[in-house]
DNA sequence: TGTCTGATTCGACAGACGTCGAGACAGTGT
DNA sequence: ACACTGTCTCGACGTCTGTCGAATCAGACA
């Protein structure tokens, strides 16, 4: 994943603060639009909000009127997009969150006040 | 616009808090998708950075490698995602941000500390 | 070993998306 | 009225995406 690395090693001045240069916006517009399907918002939102900090995917193909191979295609989605973890333990396999890439996306669209100044309460910590 | 409408009377859990509603889901993810595009990205940040809160289209093209029609497409997913708002202004039409969603984006996007307490701190406001 | 269950991969299909060129529309200025 | 400039709409194109059923892989357990 040299994707991954590239998202890992960026980090976050708000999009209102300054223009996002060409390689942020191609680093984190993938994650934003791994998002961008209300399946996989609710997967991220299923996965990050779980108790233990992890979900089998057991618990998540019911959620939804979908298969599983439709399940397991978002789920791939979110992982390449670096916004998951996946570990098989004996039979099932668990999803967990990776906050990183969610950070950078929140401080990302964080709105300082006004146009121009910076607002250091706008910035989130970040890696 | 009823969509703009949904968006607009929804507020901001943050997603690793509990599990985003489905209806929620259905009406964020089109705003996260529409700046899961790279071009778009920088776009929005182009207007949302802009001095005086608003920026000529004449000065958006330019800044892409691509043609009129497609900025102008692009422009209007974000307009259509209520990201944005347009006006003209004799020749020249302007763009402006639309805060509302970007703070609710940012709030979902928000991660909590841990799995389960919620953390007032995290809250962002929200119309 | 063989079989069963859970999860992923593969192949296919309809629909959506990003891009372009050509044309239409809106305002300005002659 | 006419021409010019800036922006948007339309139609077309190749590609990507979401979904499914069928097949495959990974472990558990007889």
């Amino acid at each position: 994943m040299s994707k991954q690395a590239v998202v890992d090693a960026l980090c976050c001045p708000p999009l209102s603060e300054r223009r996002v240069p060409a390689e942020t916006a191609a680093a984190l517009a993938p994650a934003l639009k791994a998002l961008g399907d209300p399946v996989r918002l609710q997967l991220m939102s299923m996965i990050a909000s779980a108790e233990g900090g992890e979900i089998c995917v057991c618990d998540l193909t019911p959620a939804f009127d979908l298969t599983g191979p439709t399940i397991s295609h978002h789920l791939r989605t979110l992982r390449e997009a670096g916004l998951v973890d996946a570990d098989r333990r004996g039979t099932w396999v668990y999803y967990r969150a990776r906050p990183t890439v969610l950070h950078q996306l929140a401080a990302l669209l964080t709105v300082v006040p006004t146009g121009t100044d910076a607002t250091p309460a706008a910035r989130s910590e970040c890696s």
